[in-house]
DNA sequence: CATAGTGTATTACGATAGTAATACACGTTG
DNA sequence: CAACGTGTATTACTATCGTAATACACTATG
């Protein structure tokens, strides 16, 4: 098998908007080694049929990863996962996350967990990813 | 000086929508002991005019702050900061906070953090918060 | 060099979110 | 019990967001 056909899937009316839930599978798809840099994308027509969804809102997906710096555009040809060149320094990489995991400590403060109890879920968060 | 007038400040295109400010530096005052259970909030009025915003507004991040159990209305009197009573288990509320927590984590891999990494940033905003 | 494959710019439209103006219901207070 | 103080329901207006239809620019390829 040839890696079989990327699925893709989305829930129409979760709330979250489509074009997010097809950046999240992407980056959960290169996340898991599934698409590994080079490779490429399933074209926004494909994966717009796939999903019964408009080409554009697959385009926007696609247009914010690569933003991210997550994909590249190939012209041509399509989107591909970028090669991961992190330059940033680790304390810069760090400052990035610090604006969402201040959300996360202000909710477990007002849930009146502890300081261990809040760190525990995210030590078992991670260790579920790494798994 | 009797706890002087509770400085609230917004700044209005921040993105941010203002009724959201408003929580978040109601329940900032309230994490820092500014406000304790008990204490009366400033009137919609008189915040409205303080902010130069409608009164619906501040009504708007009152409400929920009640429905989220951080405050409560006193009928005639105004909004208090409610007696913390938190019943649910520690099991429980860690499952709360889980789906935040998970925003975090998928960033911190995405920016190729160490599980350490990741963990120290939750760690320096816990202890800043206790400081 | 024609064709068919990429992604995208433009435009439009519906839904939703944020803010505001106003009128209301209720409780305190003298 | 009247006047004034709470917060809120209703309504409306505006901006933005998410999605889509269409036409376009570019490139691989045979």
């Amino acid at each position: 098998m040839t890696s079989g056909p990327l699925s893709f899937q989305i829930h129409p009316s979760s709330g979250v908007p489509i074009y997010r839930q097809i950046m999240d599978q992407a980056q959960a798809l290169i996340a898991s080694g599934r698409l590994k840099p080079g490779d490429l994308l399933p074209s926004v027509r494909q994966l717009a049929v796939e999903l019964e969804v408009n080409m554009m809102t697959v385009s926007k997906a696609y247009a914010r990863l690569e933003a991210d710096g997550v994909l590249e555009r190939d012209r041509g040809t399509g989107m591909r996962v970028r090669e991961q060149t992190i330059t940033a320094r680790v304390a810069d990489r760090q400052r990035e996350l610090r604006e969402l995991a201040e959300h996360v400590v202000t909710r477990g403060l007002q849930l009146g967990l502890t300081d261990e109890q809040i760190l525990a879920v995210v030590k078992t968060l991670l260790k579920d990813r790494r798994a």
